[in-house]
DNA sequence: GTCTATATGTAGATAGAC
DNA sequence: GTCTATCTACATATAGAC
């Protein structure tokens, strides 16, 4: 029982996360949920009692794939500098989404921003585990400031990402992300 | 003879600039704009035919304030340098509005990257305004990459406003704007 | 669990009186 | 130029049959 129901409810998250970030949160309707996936409005309220709890679904759901992401990261390399290294590959990696719709994390940050605080603090949460995870990697090279390092690598991959979309300037991306790994190579290697 | 509806149609655009600022465009409605101004809805279409317009209209409104603030930058000093220093000024001079709600031009042209192509392009043009104006200051230091420089002192400043936004921190905006001020001087000080 | 029908509100846009 | 009334579409959300 309930295995039909769960995949639904996965199915939605997913149609959720991929149209919250190419068009937006409050620009996705339940009728673009119901289109993606096939599933009637009127079932959504069986899984999720209000649109909120949808974009929490989706920032959960993106939180775990994060994670994955980050784990694959430190299975590939003790070296806590590569590590950091392979992380800023996932900007000239994803280039092309970046091109058209920004950064999935800082553009719903962004979008919220401006909606109720509450929306927020959810879509924050995101940005919460990767600069944990940047300032454990700083700080395991026995860096003193190493959330404020971390704070600076993520405001560098957010602005190459708010000016290459702006610009759809691919070029772009490709340049700073060199720039970001000389960067860190700078910060990391006595 | 027009010279009262010119100033509703002033009020009008100023009235929409603060709150698609504040709430963004999709979410800023004729109602909005309309308790905001005194001015009933119906009469808008009097002076714009779409919300479209209304839009173009902010952007224009934008970079002719922006015009003004990039002159004030020019009649302050002869020195590209500290012409450069002054620009950068406003990510701290405008702190408390970029806690709230962000870059007026980078979250607008993030919001406009996931609806049409065509609002995107009108959004753009305040930061095409300011690329060049940078990228100016930076040729008359005879520097020769000067529009790579222009991209990254913007970016710089798009990512230390998305992350401050993001996590409400105003020390981030001033530390990392005493780090721009740095690197203009480090890229400019011979 | 699934789906249809519908309630209720509000969006952008229009028509036409004044 | 100004304003009211209204159109059509679509939003989130609910009720209830199956």
């Amino acid at each position: 029982m309930g295995t039909k129901g769960e995949g639904n409810r996965q199915r939605i998250i997913d149609a959720a996360d991929n149209l919250f970030y190419r068009r937006g949160y409050n620009q996705t309707s339940f009728q673009d949920i119901s289109d993606a996936t096939g599933i009637p409005r009127g079932n959504f309220y069986y899984y999720f009692k209000t649109k909120d709890e949808i974009l929490d679904a989706v920032v959960c759901s993106r939180i775990t794939e994060l994670t994955v992401m980050l784990n694959q990261c430190e299975s590939e390399t003790d070296d806590a500098r590569e590590r950091l290294l392979l992380f800023s590959n996932m900007l000239e990696y994803k280039s092309d989404d970046v091109l058209q719709s920004g950064c999935p994390i800082g553009s719903l940050s962004t979008e919220l921003a401006k909606d109720d605080t509450e929306l927020q603090e959810i879509s924050r949460q995101a940005f919460v585990l990767l600069r944990d995870w940047v300032k454990q990697q700083f700080k395991v090279l026995g860096l003193e400031n190493a959330d404020d390092l971390a704070m600076d690598l993520l405001a560098k991959m957010q602005g190459v990402t708010v000016m290459a979309c702006a610009f759809k300037d691919a070029d772009f991306i490709r340049r700073s992300h060199q720039e970001i790994k000389d960067w860190i190579n700078a910060k990391t290697l006595n």
